[in-house]
DNA sequence: CCTAATTAGTTCCGACATAAAACTATTAGG
DNA sequence: CCTAATAGTTTTATGTCGGAACTAATTAGG
């Protein structure tokens, strides 16, 4: 039996829309609607009333701008309206968060994971949900990001850090919780937050970047996330960066996985000062001016700048958003980052703004939110079109 | 005063979207018209008729499948109902040639250029102009492709090979011709000619890249061109692929211009062999063998693959058009190219199909028209949303 | 304080596009 | 020849849209 999602609005398109723009861009008047929907005045009353009387959108007051004229009523969601829950699943525990219908994370809660097979899984699923769900209004989707291939239909065609292959994820989570339940995979979870909510909104092109155990990339062009059959597989690990620089595990000398990710600096810096130490610690060096870990962590930052000037030179983006759990680096060696982006790129561009996120994991949970939350609002799992 | 270019379809939108989609996917029915743009049959019969009567579609016989039921009607447009030229513009020469609707050349013309300054150039696009349009229908629009910045409006903000900037190019030329005509940057010409009519038809993302004098790139993202303000300068021209390679005249060591461009490659081959050549020769060379020849071609041809790697992982494209006045270099140095692409992508990750045109200065012009053909079929200039 | 100008939003109504339903047309296959 | 299947047309009801005329609420300026 399948548990379908409810629907969002009654109507066919064009009320969806109006609801859709006053979600994503926050308080917005009538005529501010119509216009960017290209609408007449008299079309956004009809379209307006039914999603006020239903109790979806409210009126949040005037704009208090001082311009001549009646002033604009402004339309707003009821962000409190709708529950969701957004996990990351990873090997060893599950982070779940609530969100509203803008993604503010309520509540966060974590299940440690004492098997990685699939039923106990999603035990440990079921149970987080659970928990969260207590104490709020009822929960209207849950969304998961996985790392790893993700097929339609919440199917996990393979997950390594799971030894997953072909579970049927989101099946088996909604009997157990009776919830709907999306399943996607976790950058293009961490990139439709960015796209709705965070620092993509409104924007045509940017690009997502994440530091940690693995590179992780994302794309929207053109106000829609960019993917193929591949995606998941991991795109950019691989990517050379530095020619004289250390050699990862499949061989690749200088490439991402070798001097990017976290455990890439952490073995550098530790391996320099002859002695084991975290990450943090390793950047923490690195800031205070440590020479041996201060080169380490810079070659990093100019091999991040190279990286994104490749992103900049070939897709374009108005911005680019850094994240994950390693994204310090980005901080610690910005001098590096704008050096190597500078290297790359052709001076007479323009420069491209970036932006740095805090790092935290639940920026992943609330981005499997966003997943849950479009599915809802557009009326179809973004993975059935 | 401004010339304005004659609109396609009288009607609205749904009309031009049946038209739209009978000139590009060619000769289709009825019925799978519909079901491409989700109308119903009824809606196809009231839309098709007045395109019918107005003589810009007809019917084109029958769908001779075996199945069941009464056979289809194709419709299809009548592509000779309508002319258009295409030029690229040259430092040293205007070439130009006449199409159809469906961007097929029906005459080639050139002109030499004597002087670079705008009105020489635009009494040598004239010329060229009234020369093409002689024996044939009345020409609906020129499309020129310029290589540098272009603006809206027929601007060209910047062309170096010309020593332009700030020139009205699109005015001037529909002074001297009657004619409504489109600037707009080269490569984007060359990349929407194979949008519509090419390898990317029907594709949702496919990229393009051109060598020559210099490397050029053109991307379509969910079936529409990326583009920024940048789009012009040259965005991968000096995208680092070899950091053992020469050293480009802007001092990159092994970026695209120093191993990739043509007079790269026939320098290095003719400094290896200590005597001056052609490119043509190079590569002959280095195709019958000749070691030197032959190692710089691969690494010319490795370099390529990389590049082509770079794009494949960042955007996710179904298929890359090779194009260019030196694209011979894909040919000869396939073998080397497919290396490149493969040490650069995860080895799980699907082939990436390649399209190689000839190389022919014609395909620029074709692309040119194409800028024209769609002004006139979307009722407005790409440049002007 | 009063009026004109301006902008926001509503009500009413006609224009038009759409699809559903019932129809005709043309084929394959028994 | 009859039936099922598919293509396409005609008729008609529905519903969405925007234009026009309206009300509402404000500022600017005398």
């Amino acid at each position: 039996m399948r548990i379908t999602t409810p629907r969002w609005t009654p109507g066919n398109g064009a009320d969806r829309a109006v609801a859709l723009e006053v979600l994503i861009h926050g308080p917005l008047s009538r005529s501010e609607v119509a216009r960017r929907l290209d609408l007449s005045s008299a079309s956004l009353t009809r379209l307006a009333n039914p999603l006020l009387e239903s109790g979806l959108l409210v009126e949040a007051g005037e704009q208090a701008d001082g311009r001549v004229g009646r002033p604009q009523q402004l339309l707003d969601i009821v962000p409190e309206s709708r529950r969701f829950i957004g996990m990351k699943l990873m090997a060893d525990e599950v982070l779940g968060v609530t969100t509203d219908l803008r993604a503010n994370v309520k509540a966060t809660e974590t299940r440690r994971l004492t098997a990685t097979d699939p039923e106990a899984v999603v035990a440990a699923i079921a149970e987080l949900a659970k928990s969260l769900a207590r104490g709020t209004p009822d929960i209207t989707a849950i969304g998961i990001g996985v790392g790893g291939l993700i097929e339609a239909h919440g199917v996990v065609r393979s997950a390594p850090f799971l030894k997953w292959s072909d579970v049927s994820l989101g099946q088996m989570v909604e009997a157990a919780t009776g919830i709907p339940t999306i399943i996607e995979n976790d950058l293009v979870a961490f990139t439709e937050y960015e796209h709705w909510f965070g620092a993509g909104r409104g924007l045509d092109r940017f690009a997502v970047v994440t530091l940690g155990a693995g590179i992780g990339y994302g794309l929207v062009i053109h106000d829609e996330i960019v993917r193929n059959d591949d995606y998941g597989i991991g795109l950019i690990g691989h990517w050379p960066l530095d020619p004289f620089g250390p050699v990862c595990s499949e061989g690749h000398r200088g490439c991402a996985k070798a001097i990017l990710t976290d455990s890439a600096i952490t073995q550098s810096v530790s391996q320099a000062l002859g002695k084991p130490l975290t990450y943090k610690t390793a950047l923490n060096l690195a800031a205070s001016g440590e020479p041996a870990a201060r080169r380490i962590v810079d070659d990093a930052g100019r091999g991040l700048g190279r990286l994104l000037a490749a992103i900049a030179n070939l897709t374009m983006p108005q911005t680019v958003v850094l994240g994950g759990e390693g994204v310090r680096l980005a901080a610690v060696a910005s001098e590096a980052v704008d050096a190597g982006l500078r290297a790359d790129r052709d001076p007479r561009t323009a420069a491209l703004p970036l932006t740095i996120r805090s790092g935290e994991n639940i920026e992943w949970c609330r981005g499997a939110a966003v997943v849950a939350i479009q599915t809802f609002v557009l009326g179809h799992r973004s993975d059935e079109p």
